[in-house]
DNA sequence: GCGACAG
DNA sequence: ATCTTGTCGC
């Protein structure tokens, strides 16, 4: 009987040494107003079979929200999921699914936190330092930070803050439903993140483009067994 | 010290 | 994330 409901014990070491890499890759996160004219946004997830993960990108036009491409790529997983560091273990497979897209999206919807991080770096931001490409954030439950809850109609919101900080937005993107966090996580910021993801969020709580990439990860799960 | 803990 | 059955509602 030892650690119940617990996560497995992460290996001190390790985690200093994560520690010390997201600070490096912190300092590189710009959150701004981007300076795009959105056409192709993107959306990414990833799935687990065992010892391997599937990484998938979908591209939609915008405000059609039509989908013109999507990729996958397939490999091992090298790291164990640490709260707050999800990121080591998911994106370098999103790296590699991502360069294979033929058409380059102007922004990217992840399925996580941006800056809504314990240390303000969670996989949007990191995934977007990486990439150079403007990313936000959507996830569906709460890293870090204190929040009051949203009003039950489609369209509310309220913040998210940590330390005195305003880290994201609680949006209700459908009546009645649990609502999504939504966060900047580079090249971005709070109010276009938060436009972005309440103008796709059609008839489902999750915005479509990380509802889409989130549906073809389980399609190509069958196709790669 | 006690909980909480993206995917 | 993944394991898992039936069930309620649009």
């Amino acid at each position: 009987m030892a650690w119940p409901s617990q996560l497995p014990p992460p290996d001190p070491v390790l985690v200093k040494s994560l520690t010390e890499q997201q600070e490096v890759l912190r300092q590189q996160v710009r959150l701004q107003k981007p300076d795009f004219h959105l056409k192709l946004l993107a959306g990414c997830d990833s799935s687990f079979i065992g010892e391997n993960i599937l990484s998938v990108f979908v591209v939609l036009t915008y405000p059609a929200l039509e989908l013109v491409e999507s990729v996958w790529h397939y490999d091992q997983v090298e790291l164990p999921y640490i709260p707050g560091f999800l990121a080591f273990r998911e994106a370098p497979n999103l790296v590699k699914a991502y360069a294979k897209l033929e058409h380059e999206p102007d922004l990217i919807m992840v399925d996580g936190h941006g800056i809504a991080h314990p240390r303000r770096l969670g996989i949007a931001s990191q995934l977007g330092v990486l990439l150079n490409k403007s990313t936000m954030g959507v996830a569906k439950k709460v890293l870090a930070g204190r929040h009051e809850e949203p009003a039950m109609e489609k369209g509310s919101i309220t913040p998210l803050t940590h330390r005195g900080e305003h880290i994201g937005n609680v949006i209700r993107t459908k009546d009645k439903v649990k609502p999504v966090f939504v966060s900047p996580g580079h090249l971005m910021d709070m109010e276009t993140a938060t436009a972005i993801a309440l103008q796709t969020a059609l008839k489902h709580k999750l915005p479509e483009p990380t509802r889409l990439a989130d549906h073809y990860a389980e399609v190509f799960k069958k196709e790669v067994r």
